[in-house]
DNA sequence: CCTGCCCTATTTGTTGGACCAGTTCCGGTT
DNA sequence: AACCGGAACTGGTCCAACAAATAGGGCAGG
């Protein structure tokens, strides 16, 4: 039943447009003032350190009033990538992994089962679909450094600790494609896998189940087992949607 | 109640427990009134579709004006915790991921020659890799709808509009994968893609090759042909890049 | 000349209001 | 009872003003 490809995570279908960026088309005022903004970024070709126009200033550039203006710096200094301070203005920053820090500082809200997939879609669609590039890729060290970090992983005493390795493990396996968008996006998804991974492994036993599941995998990645390794990596990131079993739609 | 289809994450969260452990002291009223939400949402145990007050409830609650409450929400807002609508209140969501990828947005586009191999190698991974579940997933429709977009391609009088077509035929053919946060990816990344494209189209006489090696990959996608699918497409993203070696950086 | 202090102008932070364009909902009309 | 209209809300945007903070210039003293 088990075929060499197993349905991974991704949603069911809602509608499928082409262009599809789906429920906001943007209308808002401020929306379109952080657009006009980061293209002013791109026009100007300003980078980390370089000043912004004041919001006066901003307010008259775009015929906005300064409201406006501020709400859409606000969304700016939440991305993380303007520090605004009295008298000196808006600077430049890049600060966007405290902000997705700041983002899953929301405890009180739950990690929902949508997050949870779309997540995991993402990261089957990488780790499982780049199986040809990685098996031509992979050298005797990445998989040396692999087992090192699954075995560390197992050592670890807080399911903190091991989901930072398991992060760790994951992020390891896709640098070895060696992509620089790829390993962005890891970067930044790293605070929302870190939750996912902590989760599981708190329910999961880590020292059991996930290490020998990291094991498998790399074993697989060694011995270029297409099956095997499409097999294990699609099971272990599946593993945590159980979890999610009962789930009514709404 | 809306809270059937989320797994409570219980975490203690060691690292950030209580506020402002950061760079942040943030006096801010605005900031404040973030944790006073925050904390509004928590002790009354609102999940995922309940409501928030009204601004104006807000205002008085937490006596401030209602500037700062927009301020707070706007923040809420880019978190994706809250969607609020004109004339409806606001309610709580869980759109995270979404904040994440528009954090990526901020990448600033260059095209280098980097660039290109990692946007290329990037849609190599989603539009070969996925290739089982492409073939899982395609209906009738997706391939009459590749196929005219094709079309419409071939009749383009400009490149420019051309690659637009080109970037509507690949752009289609990952929303079969019906991932979010792929379509994301491509909307983010649509800029560096038509300037891609643009190159390859102006260069290769899109009426032509372009239009012969997209019908390639929609008679390999139909018929199911692995071998013949992945050759169309990898040949297909390769194709640029012999132009790109060609043309020396700017 | 340099050094250190203070002052002012500029900038952001916050407030309270105003109006608009819609939605919701209640009450009156038919 | 069904239908319709209007009043009361809602968020979206704008305006004007004041408070707070501070960078940078001017000034006094060395």
């Amino acid at each position: 039943m088990a075929r060499d490809n197993v349905v991974p995570l991704v949603r069911k279908s809602t509608l499928r447009s082409t262009e599809g960026p789906s429920v906001h088309l943007t209308d808002s005022a401020v929306e379109n003032l952080v657009g006009e903004i980061k293209a002013l970024i791109d026009q100007r070709n300003l980078g980390v350190g370089d000043q912004l126009p004041s919001e006066r200033e901003l307010c008259e550039m775009f015929s906005s009033s300064r409201n406006t203006v501020r709400e859409a710096m606000r969304i700016l200094k939440t991305y993380g990538v303007v520090d605004v301070r009295p008298k000196v203005g808006a600077v430049i920053i890049d600060r966007r992994m405290d902000a997705v820090f700041d983002l899953y500082s929301f405890n009180t809200l739950e990690l929902s089962r949508e997050t949870f997939l779309d997540t995991q879609g993402f990261r089957s669609l990488i780790e499982v679909g780049s199986l040809d590039i990685l098996f031509q890729r992979t050298t005797a060290e990445d998989i040396a450094a692999l087992r090192a970090i699954n075995d560390a992983m197992q050592t670890e005493e807080t399911a903190e600790r091991a989901a930072l390795q398991d992060f760790r493990f994951h992020s390891r396996l896709v640098a070895i494609l060696d992509n620089r968008q790829i390993n962005e996006m890891y970067r930044i998804m790293k605070p929302v896998m870190l939750r996912i991974m902590e989760n599981g492994v708190s329910r999961r036993k880590f020292g059991g189940e996930n290490f020998a599941e990291h094991a498998a995998i790399v074993d697989a990645l060694e011995a270029r087992n297409r099956i095997a390794y499409q097999y294990r990596m699609t099971m272990h990131l599946e593993a945590g949607l159980a979890l999610f079993k009962d789930a009514p739609p709404t």
